[in-house]
DNA sequence: CGGATTTGACCCGCGC
DNA sequence: GCGCGGGTCAAATCCG
């Protein structure tokens, strides 16, 4: 196969430039290509055209093979070896490569200068195979040139070919970079849940071990803030609720109001009419099995709404949703959306998404429930959020009187001294529900309250989960966040929790509530603080807006 | 082909 | 008892 079209040729080529004569004698044709030549004669600057236009002349592999072989061959003016011939040679035409040809260049200038008046060699080269062309023109014939033409696109197929397998490797170790990432940020995001899982359950035994150490500890799940269950427990009333549950016999529904007979029973023997709320309390004095019986039952039900703007069909709060169902609800055009959490079998944990029918750019969330398994990070907030809230339903809406000893109206009162409304709670039966109202923007910089189109304070917009009539327990001035609440309520639900596992209120968990109180005084005069958290909050609202359907929400 | 979604049917609570 | 509405199931369908 001839190869003369190659990087030997063009040594030759490029040695001739140092012994002339050879041009006309073996080389003439190989830079007969009447286009190049004109190219590169109205090209101004003739130096860096042969560079970057090497496929061409490829005047720089030549160059390359002088270089290496400057000390034997150039005096020789053999061209040598069509061997030399690399194909990584031919990737120093890329413009990658040019900087190096250049080089190449300065330093061929210089042996050239040393024999030659010309103080550019590229000009020289294209004077000279400009002038050997010319006058070798009539020598072409029409099939050289067509082979010359194919051979040229063979280098350049060559060439593309090896940019492609350059551009595949590239491309595979930013793969192997970013799967490295991946790997070392998923080990820390397990790592921290880890953690927080060790503090959580810490913290726990901690407290329960201050409050009644004979009582026997139960490890908690992550984030489940719900009561503890006792040890040997059989059944588990939560997953009853919904994964237990058959279309046949006893339905869990039945089963839920069997419990709720049964809980009323036993109730029912202290006093007579009960709200739900009065169930919590008289359960904080009975056994703690009773309790995580009832307990469990009106987690289930209590509800955390969260209103916020998004054009996504969900927020993105970091788990992963199934879609179950799908009901028209009256008085909305909207259909309303049911998810179950899929992060881990049996996890109780549902939500109902429907956009307000009175501004459909409002997104509201009802979340039910709480997680039985660690939570990403990302998760936590949200999740927090509600199962605080739920506990905060449990312990907040008793009578007005014990109201005043609860902890989640000194909480209301430390965290939401302000009037305008962002978060409302709802504790009626049978759905407790706590909306927080995520519309409201953050504030610019002072806490002025932009404009906000949906009041929390209307129940209009939740349809039937809010219908029932509302009390206004907390209020937030402007500005004031949503994941305030969240982590408030966080904390308050660990002292709710507390209080339901440990029995009767004690005045160690009152003065605790007064300590959680304090500490959320604190935090949310910090504006600092405050514009964090608002960061986090819109992250996770955008980031729900800009990847529709993608992230750790699979269902969106 | 397996998982997710859709959608009609069913169950249940509640009010009349 | 009946109808309505909310919630759930599960077969059918879709989709990657």
């Amino acid at each position: 196969m001839d190869r003369g079209w190659s990087g030997l040729t063009l040594d030759s080529s490029s040695l001739d430039l140092l012994n002339p004569n050879r041009i006309t004698h073996n080389n003439h044709r190989r830079f007969s290509n009447p286009l190049t030549m004109s190219r590169i004669d109205e090209d101004d600057d003739q130096k860096t055209k042969i560079s970057t236009n090497g496929s061409e002349f490829r005047f720089p592999v030549s160059l390359s093979g002088i270089r290496d072989r400057e000390d034997d061959d150039f005096s020789s003016g053999v061209a040598g070896d069509n061997d030399r011939e690399v194909p990584g040679e031919v990737d120093f035409f890329s413009d990658k490569k040019s900087r190096v040809c250049r080089e190449d260049d300065d330093g061929f200038r210089v042996k050239k200068e040393e024999q030659d008046d010309r103080t550019d060699v590229n000009t020289g080269l294209n004077l000279r195979t400009t002038g050997n062309t010319k006058s070798d023109e009539s020598m072409i014939d029409d099939g050289e040139s067509s082979e010359m033409e194919d051979k040229r696109a063979k280098n350049e197929l060559v060439k593309l070919q090896d940019e492609l397998k350059k551009m595949t490797m590239d491309n595979q170790k930013l793969r192997e970079l970013l799967t490295q990432v991946s790997n070392s940020y998923t080990s820390l995001q397990m790592h921290l849940v880890s953690l927080m899982q060790q503090q959580q359950q810490q913290n726990n035994k901690v407290i329960e071990a201050a409050e009644k150490p004979e009582e026997t500890i139960v490890p908690r799940q992550f984030i489940d803030l719900g009561p503890t269950r006792a040890v040997g427990e059989a059944e588990d009333v939560s997953n009853s609720s919904s994964e237990d549950r058959t279309r046949s016999g006893g339905s869990s529904a039945a089963e839920k109001r069997s419990n709720e007979v049964r809980d009323g029973k036993r109730l029912g023997r202290e006093e007579s009419p009960e709200t739900e709320s009065n169930k919590i309390q008289k359960v904080n004095s009975t056994t703690p099995t009773t309790f995580d019986q009832s307990a469990e039952a009106t987690m289930r039900k209590a509800r955390v709404s969260v209103r916020a703007r998004s054009e996504a069909p969900m927020i993105s709060d970091g788990c992963q949703w199934r879609k179950y169902g799908q009901k028209m609800a009256k008085g909305n055009p909207c259909p309303r959306a049911y998810y179950r959490c899929t992060m881990a079998t049996g996890c109780p944990v549902r939500k109902q998404v429907q956009r307000c029918a009175e501004d459909r750019s409002i997104l509201i969330t009802t979340y039910e429930g709480n997680h039985n398994h660690p939570l990403p990070p990302a998760a936590v907030a949200m999740a927090s959020t509600t199962t605080a809230a739920a506990n905060m339903l449990l312990s907040g809406s008793m009578s007005s009187q014990d109201g005043m000893m609860n902890p989640t109206n000194l909480l209301a009162r430390a965290v939401l001294p302000c009037s305008t409304s962002m978060a409302t709670i709802s504790a009626s039966a049978p759905f407790p529900t706590v909306t927080l109202d995520l519309t409201h923007s953050p504030p610019p910089s002072n806490g002025s309250n932009p404009s906000s189109s949906a009041a929390a304070t209307t129940n209009n917009n939740h349809n039937s989960l809010m219908q029932r009539p509302q009390q206004q327990m907390t209020n937030l001035p402007p500005g004031m966040l949503p994941h305030v609440i969240g982590q408030a309520l966080y904390n308050q639900s660990k002292f709710s929790g507390l209080q339901f596992s440990g029995g009767s209120p004690s005045t160690a968990a009152f003065s605790q509530s007064h300590a959680v109180a304090d500490t959320i005084t604190a935090l949310t005069a910090d504006p600092n603080f405050t514009a964090a958290l608002a960061a986090v909050i819109s992250s996770m609202i955008n980031g729900s807006n800009h990847h529709d359907g993608q992230g750790n929400n699979k269902s969106q």
